[in-house]
DNA sequence: TTCCTTGCAAACGATTTGCATTGGA
DNA sequence: TCCAATGCAAATCGTTTGCAAGGAA
């Protein structure tokens, strides 16, 4: 059985509008399309990108707005790169738990999957860690870091 | 045998003037004050927690221009707190390899060590992924999050 | 009508930089 | 003496916000 990218994507959007209804919170052109391009990225993208992506559609500010409005509703999640810009891709419960691949030389950041049985490891380990310093575990990042192709030719 | 902290400060200070005099780059009370003040944080440290810490000491400019220079030489490593701040610690060579638990509610960062074996399992787990990706690795980061005990009564 | 959303411009906060001055080797 | 380091003020850049206009319920 196989699922292709664009169905996948509209599951996805579905799910969103689903949320969206739920909160109250309308799913309006610009974030449909926003949440489109971030669904079909493979990674994290800033609000620049975005901008270059949905050009004369959207301006900056409202753009910004737009993924505010996204990642409050649960819609996206919020991390920042090497320069510390924002990156927004579709939230864990779209995407699944995955991890990021960042190219040291480039900033590149590319979605990617770790191995169940390592990720149980580590959940029981961050789990432990956690609590030993006091805290109450909520979540774990891994981030690799390498050289990209391009970068490394 | 136990060594003090004072005496790994002491140790770690000359390990930067090393460094920083092998690149012909002086070690200048600024910079090393700022340095002492990393090595003892246990985490790392935003430019304005800094300021805090060296009130009048150094402007603030003065304090992103000496970060800059020990980032650059190699003594500090920058990373980005979820607000997209810019936060500094001795580098790993100085420090040891180590991760971050982060306090989701209030931002706080520590140091935290992982145990031996579960580090190797990563960084084989890391060099695959990074392999099968098109990168070459170069280093992880595994970021804990939780709730620390001040925000979890 | 009543909110929510959008655009534009101005404001913000973190960080960087130009320039004149100071300080060390 | 001479280049690096510093302080201050102004500039930058990503991001946020006030306000008036447009749209959907």
């Amino acid at each position: 059985m196989y699922t292709d990218a664009v169905e996948y994507v509209t599951d996805l959007e579905q799910r969103v509008g689903e949320r969206l209804g739920a909160r109250r919170v309308r799913f309006t052109d610009t974030r449909r399309a926003t949440v489109r391009v971030l669904a079909r990225a493979g990674g994290p993208r800033t609000a620049s990108e975005l901008h270059d992506t949905l050009r004369d559609r959207v301006p900056l500010s409202s753009l910004y707005r737009t993924l505010t409005v996204l990642e409050d509703a649960g819609v996206l999640d919020r991390s920042h790169d090497a320069q510390g810009v924002a990156r927004y891709e579709p939230a864990e419960w779209l995407l699944g738990h995955h991890h990021h691949l960042v190219c040291v030389e480039c900033g590149a950041v590319k979605d990617i999957q770790i191995a169940p049985q390592v990720e149980t490891e580590v959940s029981r380990l961050v789990e432990r860690i956690a609590t030993e310093a006091g805290y109450t575990a909520t979540g774990h990042k891994i981030e690799v870091e390498g050289i990209c192709r391009s970068c490394a030719r």
